[in-house]
DNA sequence: GCGACAG
DNA sequence: ATCTTGTCGC
């Protein structure tokens, strides 16, 4: 079962920094950067997740999604989800990214697999998927199922040339994707981020930084968890969209799929299984 | 030249 | 991301 619709798009290593970017705005033109998918998204429920889909904001929304008006009782089956996260064994020559993909299914999970890859190129920001693509979609190959959209830890549209490892992978799997970071690569939040609520989100536009008109939104600051004290506070996520998905959607899906952790439930299990199978390696 | 910079 | 002890807070 070979999931990669978009072959010329994989990940190359090699490649000039130049013609990595010129992927990048390829990859860019061909996203979707609003919901184009077939599951049903009221069957995530979430006491978190308050807004819901009825905070249709105006424009955009896709309606390439079905019926909007029949309503469903409760039958309807919840999505497959897949949580994508690495860990690294940098003492070994040369360096390695042990990939880890954690499938649910509501509470259920559903398979978990890994791969380890030898990395070719080091970390430069902005070029991230080129360095941990590769490697992914080696996990993404040892998948006995078929999810209905995908997790990332890292950026989808908030990139540079709105083109994260989110929005990179969606489209060379042609699947509807998420990108959920821990800090901002750029673009600008419209308010303050100090001390939000659980279940709030702050707009994030295009900055100077960014290769689009300034103000687009490329996403949100999803605050999926907070502390009821005044003492501490916990820091939002960053939530963009990567393929096939809108940004208000994706926050929704950040939130409705967290449960009393910061990050969403498959992306903090795909967390965790990478740090306990690299410790199991030979 | 200086600042910014997912994982 | 990774290397690590202690420590604050519920």
């Amino acid at each position: 079962m070979t999931r990669i619709h978009r072959p010329d798009l994989v990940p190359d290593a090699a490649l000039s920094r130049a013609d990595m970017e010129a992927m990048q705005h390829e990859i860019a033109r061909e996203a979707v950067f609003e919901d184009d998918f077939a599951f049903d998204l009221e069957t995530l429920t979430n006491p978190l997740a308050a807004t819901s889909a009825s905070t249709s904001s105006g424009s955009g929304g896709g309606s390439s999604n079905g019926s909007g008006s029949s309503r469903h009782t409760g039958s309807t089956t919840q999505p497959v989800v897949a949580g994508v996260d690495q860990s690294f064994l940098l003492d070994s020559e040369p360096e390695r990214a042990l990939s880890a993909i954690v499938v649910t299914q509501g509470d259920e999970v559903l398979e978990r697999v890994f791969a380890v890859t030898p990395l070719e190129i080091p970390y430069v920001p902005g070029l991230l998927s080129f360095r941990e693509g590769g490697p992914i979609l080696e996990a993404v190959e040892n998948l006995t199922t078929d999810p209905d959209m995908f997790l990332f830890d890292g950026s989808g549209r908030i990139h540079f040339r709105e083109a994260g490892i989110a929005t990179h992978m969606g489209v060379v799997l042609d699947a509807p994707s998420v990108g959920v970071a821990k800090s901002l690569l750029c673009g600008e939040a419209t308010g303050d981020l100090e001390n939000l609520a659980a279940g709030t989100r702050v707009p994030i536009e295009a900055n100077a930084r960014v290769e689009t008109d300034p103000g687009t939104l490329l996403g949100y600051a999803v605050q999926t968890k907070q502390y009821d004290s005044p003492n501490r506070y916990v820091n939002p996520l960053y939530v963009s969209p990567g393929h096939r998905v809108g940004p208000e959607t994706a926050a929704d899906l950040a939130l409705a799929l967290s449960t009393g952790y910061k990050l969403p439930e498959p992306v903090r299990l795909a967390d965790s299984y990478a740090d306990e199978a690299k410790g199991e390696l030979d």
